[in-house]
Parts: C-alpha cells; structure tokens; sequence
DNA sequence: CAACAGTTTAGAATAATTATAATGTATTGT
DNA sequence: ACAATACATTATAATTATTCTAAACTGTTG
C-alpha cells in the first residue's frame, strides 16, 4: 500500500475525509521511521515554517484528536503547561529530559515486568506506563 | 512539636513568613493522615466552601508554588487539563482512576524495582514513576 | 445544476496560570 | 512609639493552551 493510501485510510477509519489539510498533516505525522513526539504548537510551526502551508489551528486540532480517539496517537502528560502527542502507538515508556524537554522512548522490553502488588477493587488496569527523568548530573529536579 | 510550630517551621523553610492566610492553607493541606492529592482549584473550594475564608487565587499559587519548589509538595501530571500536587513526597506510584479523576497512591515497595536496561548518555536519573490508569470492567481508555 | 453533508477557517470564548501594581501588614532601627 | 523598610495580599489584567462558533468553502449526489 502506497503511503498515500495508508493516509487516506488512516482518516477514513478514523472517521475523516480525506482532504489536502488533513493529508499534508498526515505526511508530517506518519511518514517517518522514528517515532516523532510533538506538540499541537510544534506540528503547527512545521506545517507552516518548514512547509510553508497555513493549516488553520483549529484542523490540527481537531484532526490530532480524531488520530488519537481511533488511537493513531498517543497523548503524553508530562507537565501542566504542555501536551505532548507520540507516534509511537505501542505499550512504551518515556524518558523525559528535564534539560531539552524532549520525550524519549524507552520499550517495553527495556524495563523488566512491573510487578504490582496491589490492585484497586472492581477496576481493571487500562495502562502502565513508567516516567523517568533525567538531566545532566549538575541539575535541578522537577 | 506542635501542628501550628510545624506549619511556621515549613513556611519560613520555604522562604515564606507565616502569616495567617498561609497558616489556613497549612492546615488544609498538612494536617491530615493520608496523602492528599488536589488541584489548586480543590483547595481553593475548600477554603472558601468548607472553612468560609476568603485567600486570593494569587496567593494560593504563590504559596503551593512555594511549597513544591522547597519538596514540601510534589506536581504530578496526568492529563493536560489539570495539574495535581501530592502532599506525599516519597518516592511512589500512582493509580489514576479514569472513572472518578482520583490519584491513589501505590508506595514503592507495592511495586518491584523497576529494571531499566537502558539509559541516556550524560544523563543521570532523578525520579521513576508508574502510573497505572485503572477503569470499571466496561470503560474505555485513555 | 441544485441540494446536501462535511470541512476549513478566523476569530471568539473558556480556563488555567502567571504577572502587575496598588494597598495592607509586619519588622526593624532609633 | 515612630518612621522606614521589607514583605504579603489582593483584585485585576495578561498570557497561554485549548475548545467553540458560525460563516464561507468544497466535494458529492440526485
Ligand atoms: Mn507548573
Ligand atoms: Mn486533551
Ligand atoms: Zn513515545
Ligand atoms: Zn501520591
């Protein structure tokens, strides 16, 4: 399936069709190897600095969200002020560098079982995710 | 030590003189058994619904912030529309609750040593966290 | 073509947080 | 105690991220 294609079908199954915008934003997200974690404000500034297309907000909006609802994306909380986003769909961990406030992977397999001894009465576990921060050794913490 | 020593104990460890509006957020937030996880938005409520008195949003953050930043309280982040402080400042876990919006603490010795295989040149690691979202049987995710 | 459903967009609205500046209060030196 | 100074509180404004709205636009269908 051409990388085209796989975008259209991408937006039809997440319930969108597919128009330029959409496409253009589907280009930045998906067509790389590495996983890409970004902000709304960085997607936003790549669209329109380095490709020099104006794609209104409120479509990357909307559009990021309708990936992430189908569960194209990955939505990341690392602090209050930003929201973070991940092309990486896969059960991962994070480490986050407190110098650069850049996400990076860390695979499942990289972290051996997370053994929890305890569980809370009449839930089921929906994720675990494990956060590590990390920063140069003469640094601040979070 | 008495409850009202320690609070001026903390206040002034933090930078901050004790004056009467800090000593009623002291005592909402330090005089009690277990953790209390809130957003600035919760303990305002409960100084105003709760106890009657009236203390500026301004002077909320200011001192929450203050706190935070001498580890009498940690941030934690979960989602991007609110961010939780903890009046618990070991080392824990965390299980959000995605039908009620609720932390419940998880101590360090309910979940195995976390083993991470991996780790980022020059870099040294300040904190390891797991959060575990949890939901009733029929929930979806997050 | 005409009607319709879905889309984009600019701009307005909301909400959390932070900054400002005036006023109030405590502390210090004399 | 008095004046000078330093620190606090507060209302309000500013900022920022996000969501909403409503008008203009586009593509599809009959
Ligand atoms: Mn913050
Ligand atoms: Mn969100
Ligand atoms: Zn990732
Ligand atoms: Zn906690």
């Amino acid at each position: 399936m051409s990388k085209n294609a796989e975008f259209i079908d991408k937006l039809r199954s997440s319930g969108l069709r597919p128009t330029k915008q959409r496409l253009k934003i589907c280009e930045v997200l998906f067509n790389r190897d590495k996983t890409f974690h970004f902000t709304i404000n960085d997607l936003s500034k790549i669209i329109s600095d380095k490709l020099g297309e104006k794609i209104s907000l409120a479509t990357v909006y909307n559009t990021v969200h309708a990936f992430k609802n189908k569960g194209y994306l990955k939505e990341i909380s690392i602090n209050s002020d930003k929201s973070y986003f991940d092309t990486n769909i896969s059960n991962h961990h994070h480490f986050y560098d407190q110098d650069t406030n850049e996400l990076i992977d860390c695979d499942n397999e990289l972290i051996g079982n997370v053994n929890i001894k305890k569980n809370i009465t009449g839930k089921k576990i929906n994720s675990v995710e494990v956060l590590i921060k990390v920063a140069s050794d003469n640094q601040n913490q979070n």
